[in-house]
DNA sequence: CATGAATGAGAGTTCATTCAT
DNA sequence: AATGAATGAACTCTCATTCAT
């Protein structure tokens, strides 16, 4: 057993991701420097190397950290026992609310940085990764389309999987949009999507 | 008089552009060096200087040109005389089908990459500028949804102007996945929405 | 703490700075390159960059050294309990026979082209600093012409002022005289002028 | 005999220096770019090199353009039927005067850059020309206070050469102080001197 | 194990100079 | 003879990375 405890390493490795993760939000992975980064983690520059091998490890360590809690309850079964087209709504209403939040900022600048280097190095196998990790948020607002579709709730010649696509992408559109306008409204923009779908009853708070 | 053709110093120019937007979609602007810009377009470094003041003009320069003339058409005042939600929806629908050209991809990085950029910098000089291109497109997606709406095929109480922003963050929601995701069918999505919206007359070729 | 010793990092810093008055008395600042002066202080160029923020910075260390101290002298207040006309010529006496010192002529070129730069580039904040300097000696010497004329030493219609800032003037003359040619005897010079003021008495040694 | 006349090509030779000496004084020699002198002097870049063979060569056409034309007088043997002290304060007050014209200032820009170039490559051979035209100006200095000595204006036991390489120093001096302060009173700095040496009669205008 | 001074490989950029037109 | 576009060799400065302490 080593003489440092291996949660003490965990822990300052942590750290290092922590710092890193501001900076490169901050300033992109190019940009910030390692120096940065030491300092906002309260090491020496050097220590670093310990335990990343070299910038872009630690880069990469960062950008597949941020993996989205805030779309894990689109990937859960949906509950079978509520109304589908109401839950749906609400979630959909929630989810957009959080990009309200001005910690999502740097999370959203992280997330396209992430997205252009894999895109850029052509990178397939953590491309397809990114693809699954969509798939199962758009397929879990699919089964809950279908379930509304079922419940009569939309109409039958609609296609589950393209509006799934579609409510997807409208939400990285508003992430992007509240890149460049922090103050744009997207919660109307969802709330106008679900008054299309559903009618203005199941927007109602 | 100059000795050189200006058609000829033009077209030098040109291949400056093609240059770096090949390089700079491939590599990030950051990344790639002006060196490499000139060898690809088979020039000195020294020369590129004659053309663009520095390498963030080059890359200014590269944006700017094919997406911004796809997004143009929704500039222009609707066209009065026609069917309101036939205009909007096929413009829509050919908006969406010129993401499906090869040629998008590295624009929408180079798009990407620049606003990455901005959001960081908080540079916001450029970034209103950004939110008045950004606005003009949805202003005009607004107006024809006002126009359909007079025209009874929108409900009255919809909002065209969240529903605007909506398309526009759709729009750019799509860009992205085709990113993660060649070939990820954007066409349908829009199609989903359009036959939500209208119903599925308008959608019909 | 630190792992290298403070005196350590001291010499090196002077070591930097003699590489760089050498080689910029040598060659001129704008000629000469931090490469040089790297290999002549023995370490990297990239390493003057932790001593210094630029060459300009290293420029400005490499002077304000060796002729301030000479200067400082006048800067002291007089020494009333002497006779002052023979302090007065003893004191330029002993200036100028430092401007034999071999020392004297890089700092010579190094003052000069720093001259030359600021009063070409119209640097105000600067020059004006430089004239603060210049100020401060002349007042030196003024003061103690004033005391020689309140002891019947200098007629009492001469100007102290004016004196004081010629025999200033006569000093960076005699600098450039020993530049033309090393072997000016500039010595005689300020004898000649005591003696003038004075007459032979002050003189002798 | 060739198609463009010899004189045409001596005047472009001219006023290719011309430009030059401006652009050299105004911003130093290293500083200031064949670019920017061909564009002063009319012409393309490429053509100054038909006059000259790099811009060491034009450098050195300019510097040594610049003899004094003011320090011409003091060179001309003493006018015999004057009295001699008498015209030496009047000669040294006008050549004072001189140096209040703002012309004066690019002429001892360029005069000091050329001493330095000589002094840093220790040019042997440029250098004794130039003490040679220091000596001619102190000779005639020399000789005038000789003159003056005979006719009992000046002590028997001063020396005409000390004083002589004094008084051109001092030149020189107030030139550097005119440099660091344009304002500075150089005239009271050689009447000062004049009262010293001669008596307030003699500095009567 | 941590430190941080040092390295060294470029990066962007500038310009004296050349040479096809 | 003149042009000015192009070259290519610097130059300053930065920073990821190493390694003696």
């Amino acid at each position: 057993m080593s003489k440092v405890s291996e949660a003490h390493l965990d822990a300052r490795r942590r750290s290092i991701i922590d710092a890193a993760c501001r900076a490169f939000s901050e300033k992109g992975v190019e940009t910030a420097t390692m120096a940065e980064v030491a300092a906002r983690a309260g090491i020496s520059a050097g220590a670093i190397y310990r335990y990343f091998e070299n910038k872009e490890a630690l880069a990469r360590a960062c950008l597949s950290e941020s993996s989205e809690a805030i779309l894990e309850q689109w990937v859960t079964s949906p509950d079978s026992s509520q109304d589908p087209a109401r839950e749906l709504s609400n979630f959909a209403r929630l989810t957009f609310k959080l990009l309200n939040e001005p910690t999502q900022r740097p999370d959203t600048i992280l997330h396209l940085e992430r997205l252009l280097t894999l895109a850029r190095d052509e990178d397939e196998r953590a491309l397809s990764e990114l693809r699954d990790e969509f798939a199962k948020v758009t397929f879990g607002i699919e089964s809950r389309l279908k379930l509304a579709q079922k419940a009569g709730q939309l109409g039958p010649d609609m296609d589950p999987h393209a509006l799934a696509g579609m409510l997807f992408s409208l939400y990285w559109g508003a992430r992007i949009a509240k890149l460049v306008d922090p103050a744009a409204d997207t919660d109307s923009q969802i709330a106008a999507v679900s008054q299309v779908l559903w009618g203005p009853a199941a927007t109602a708070k």
